[in-house]
DNA sequence: TTGAAAGCGCTAACAA
DNA sequence: TTGTTAGCGCTTTCAA
């Protein structure tokens, strides 16, 4: 288990490979940077030097003398939250094979936290930033509209985006969950939310609007709590719905994690899916539909979201000003399964 | 939606806050680095004029002078993979409110592609790294005994750790469970893993060896794919294993996805659980404690491993070789719960 | 197509 | 406790 410490000047240099290469310092660093406008010559000895030297470049040197980084900063509001864990296949798998690196920053759903991340982020010149909100401080949002850099805010869509967007109208999946409970016959609908950030309000309150507008709102059928959002407390939340509206037919969940804990409680409690309880999901993370019964969701395009985002940012990285369609409704989809599917 | 680019020249450096401070450039470095050391009216002076400016350090300007940066990296084979959230949350907890940040490195599994990662992110001068395995491939393991930075290894516990490591005895964790189901009466037990990585293949390995120990090894019982795990797969091999092996009595799944998605068939399929079938799962995420009936489990010490490893990472690049016990053990626990329970 | 010179913004090493 | 000097390894600028 020994370990030597290896000394700094074993680290070859781009003025090494020059010198190896015969050439000069800034030759090499073309031929890493832009090897078309080097002649083949200088460029084969380059590339011979380089590779007998081992040699690799110093990120934080060149970032000093370029002023930019290949750093893509993404900012997500919690990492074990499985909504975001897609976001980030998605992006990843979006830079693979590029020349960039995602460096990822956990709000933890604290706007505070997200300004401060983003000044954090700044200061290291990054190539772009994702931000998962629209729901900054106003600081934060200054910041991101003074950046030196593009700048993807991501799941939302809404007025105002500070340069580019992509995401869903969170409020119309809403709806269209909430159309599916009516639809299928449910008449007393409930709403289960946990964690309230800023996005979860909003589809609460897209909830309220609609069943008030069909005439089916009821608000001691309306169950939320700031604590985070698991299959645990799915059941929880469900227990308290049924103890304040036991006449609830139907329950329309702020994600997965409730949806599925609510379908336990329901079990638990010996009421019938979908015939005395219809459930519907928000999200459809995979295990969702693999559920017995299998559950109904809105399913959110979650890893597009982020690969579309990684996608427009590396473009207009290249090219600043080149993407056209700076923002992007991704859609969202209603399955239909088991879980609402009455006779 | 119009973005203005700030000009470069706004930006405040060190030499700008030095002069309105009256001071020189070093003192303001040291004022950030360790006020400790500086008097105190030249730091208040230089914090007043940090202020004043609104200056922030150039990390790359730092990293290129001091040969050191503030990034621990973090290489983990999965990002969707809930083991490695809950770990993630340990270690973001540990850097929030120090001055470090965490890049994490995503290798999909692929022991070439953790290699690659491990050189960018060495070149990238890291106070510390975090990796995940102990199956480098002989490169990458030279590069990690060689690194100019303290390493951590988690979740396993083997012989030869390059620097330091956190986890536990993974085959120790699956005997605990497969003693549990021999305990309970079951006589014919099966095993279902996805995704045969290298620790995967070790627990399966173990439950090999501890079966045919005891008398109850049933090749046909046991059931793996390459594929990702997910909860459909866990319905899909439990499919399999009863078309093999019919009289399979129990089952020990490699991973709680894997676990619920076996729950959920034996439902579809009528065979009781756990009189009929017993079912125990790896790791036990939240989900699994809630599902009904309530999943036995070995616990995984995921978010510690996280806050451990972070913790002895922090302590070692604060003052190298001044962490004691350098290889931790945090054990596992087996939760017994009802799909284990036959009368 | 190539190169020389001059920094980028900070810190290490030494001196006062 | 504070300052001076000399880079860190790369890229930019300008010239050839």
């Amino acid at each position: 288990m020994g370990r030597k410490t290896r000394m700094i000047s074993d680290r070859p240099t781009l003025a090494d490979v020059a010198q190896e290469a015969g050439v000069s310092a800034i030759t090499v660093s073309r031929t890493i940077r832009s090897p078309e406008i080097v002649s083949e010559r200088a460029r084969r000895k380059v590339e011979a030097a380089i590779e007998r030297l081992g040699y690799t470049p110093d990120p934080a040197a060149s970032a000093l003398a370029s002023r930019t980084t290949s750093t893509i900063g993404l900012l997500v509001p919690s990492l074990t939250n499985n909504v975001f864990a897609d976001v980030l296949r998605g992006v990843y798998e979006g830079v693979e094979s590029t020349r960039f690196f995602v460096q990822i920053g956990n709000y933890r759903y604290s706007a505070l936290h997200e300004e401060g991340l983003i000044r954090n982020f700044l200061s290291q010149k990054p190539a772009g930033l994702i931000v998962s909100s629209t729901d900054q401080t106003p600081e934060g949002r200054r910041l991101l509209e003074t950046a030196p850099c593009p700048v993807v805010q991501i799941m939302d869509l809404r007025d105002g985006a500070v340069d580019m967007s992509v995401g869903f109208d969170q409020v119309a999946a809403v709806r269209k969950a909430a159309q599916h409970l009516l639809d299928c016959g449910y008449r007393r609908p409930g709403f289960l939310s946990a964690r309230m950030d800023p996005r979860a309000q909003r589809r609460l309150n897209g909830f309220r609007d609609f069943a008030a507008a069909n005439g089916v709102l009821g608000e001691d059928r309306i169950i939320t709590t700031p604590q985070p959002s698991s299959v645990g407390m799915g059941g929880h939340l469900l227990e308290q719905l049924f103890s304040q509206a036991p006449d609830t037919d139907a329950v329309l969940c702020n994600n997965d994690d409730l949806a599925v804990g609510a379908l336990m409680e329901a079990k638990r409690r010996h009421v019938a899916v979908p015939e005395q309880l219809g459930i519907c999901s928000y999200n459809d993370i995979e295990m969702s539909r693999h559920m017995v019964p299998a559950l109904t969701a809105v399913a959110t395009p979650r890893r597009e979201i982020g690969q579309r985002a990684i996608e427009m940012l590396l473009a207009e990285i290249a090219e600043r000003g080149s993407v056209r369609d700076r923002h992007l409704d991704l859609g969202s989809e209603l399955m239909i399964r088991e879980s609402t599917r009455r006779a």
